[in-house]
DNA sequence: CAGAATTTTCAATACTTCCTGAAAAAAGCA
DNA sequence: TGCTTTTTTCAGGAAGTATTGAAAATTCTG
């Protein structure tokens, strides 16, 4: 397989795995592009290697910056802005375990304490009393797991996680 | 805050996170009005409480039965079919990521492989080659942790491994 | 400060995904 | 088997999301 081959079919899967991860294709693409790019990039420069518009480029970027997975990166006497991904495996995850869980699972918390207010004596509130009650301690053992993985550094996961668990 | 405002609260809740996470939002409704209710439900009464056609419900709920979510329950002397959910939050976690395992990782594993097969010297293709490597190796740790973590059993998960991992 | 380069915004539109409703198929019953 | 109930399928339309392209805003330079 040559070079460029390899790296559109590496795009284009990154693109299908974020799209079913509630992560819009093009932002995948981008990211996907930036990793496998030994040099910063321009926003001229992805628009034409992708075939997207500026304005989508833009958004884009902005949207992985947002996430912590790219920076901007300004080269002096140059007016451009230049982008560059996070390319450490373990800190991009880590980013996007802590945007998830900020955006998603505290707002479930949140939600699911204001359900518990729900009195009854009857077979239906005290099922959706037990199960919101499960729901509950099974997010918040998951919320304070997913707090030390992200304080945890890398060697840490691909080495003691790994043998410890087996 | 009374029952049915609960409820209501709950399931609109659930789906709005079904839909960040690649679900698509009547699938997490009719799994989440299930998980509350403490009797079977036919296809006619989820119609019914979430204002969903027959077709709609019927092609949700087969999904939510091909994903081990939700099962039939057959009542003697009735010929209608009923549903209940999977009620341990634990195998409901399980199950999603046996699946989501094998519709999404396997493949970007399987993909990552073919790809290794790309050659050359220039600061490209080591980059490129350097980067998939790396996504490599972080993507077949967490494969085989998802294996001995589906492997585990509920309390492991809520006791053992909070304490170590802190 | 004026002009040029660059980035951002956003209304219009294209694209994708989801849902409906009715028809067809299947399953149970007499 | 013929009739009734229930489930499944799927074409067409509705709803939701993403993308474009051009105009406006911003930023830099001389």
């Amino acid at each position: 397989m040559d070079l460029q081959e390899g790296k559109d079919k590496f795009i284009q899967s990154w693109g299908a795995l974020g799209s079913s991860w509630g992560i819009n294709r093009t932002m995948a693409q981008i990211h996907a592009l930036l990793l496998i790019s030994p040099e910063a990039l321009s926003a001229e420069e992805i628009m034409e290697d992708l075939k997207i518009s500026r304005g989508n480029a833009n958004m884009n970027i902005r949207a992985l910056i947002d996430w912590g997975l790219v920076f901007k990166e300004l080269k002096p006497g140059e007016r451009k802005e230049y982008f560059v991904a996070e390319k450490d495996m373990w800190e991009v995850v880590k980013n996007i375990i802590i945007q998830r869980k900020k955006r998603e699972l505290e707002p479930m918390l949140k939600v699911l304490d204001e359900i518990s207010s729900v009195e009854g004596r009857d077979a239906e509130s005290e099922e959706f009393a037990k199960v919101i009650r499960d729901i509950k301690l099974f997010s918040s053992k998951a919320d304070s797991t997913l707090d030390s993985l992200v304080k945890a550094d890398s060697n840490w996961f691909v080495g003691t996680f790994m043998k410890m668990i087996r």
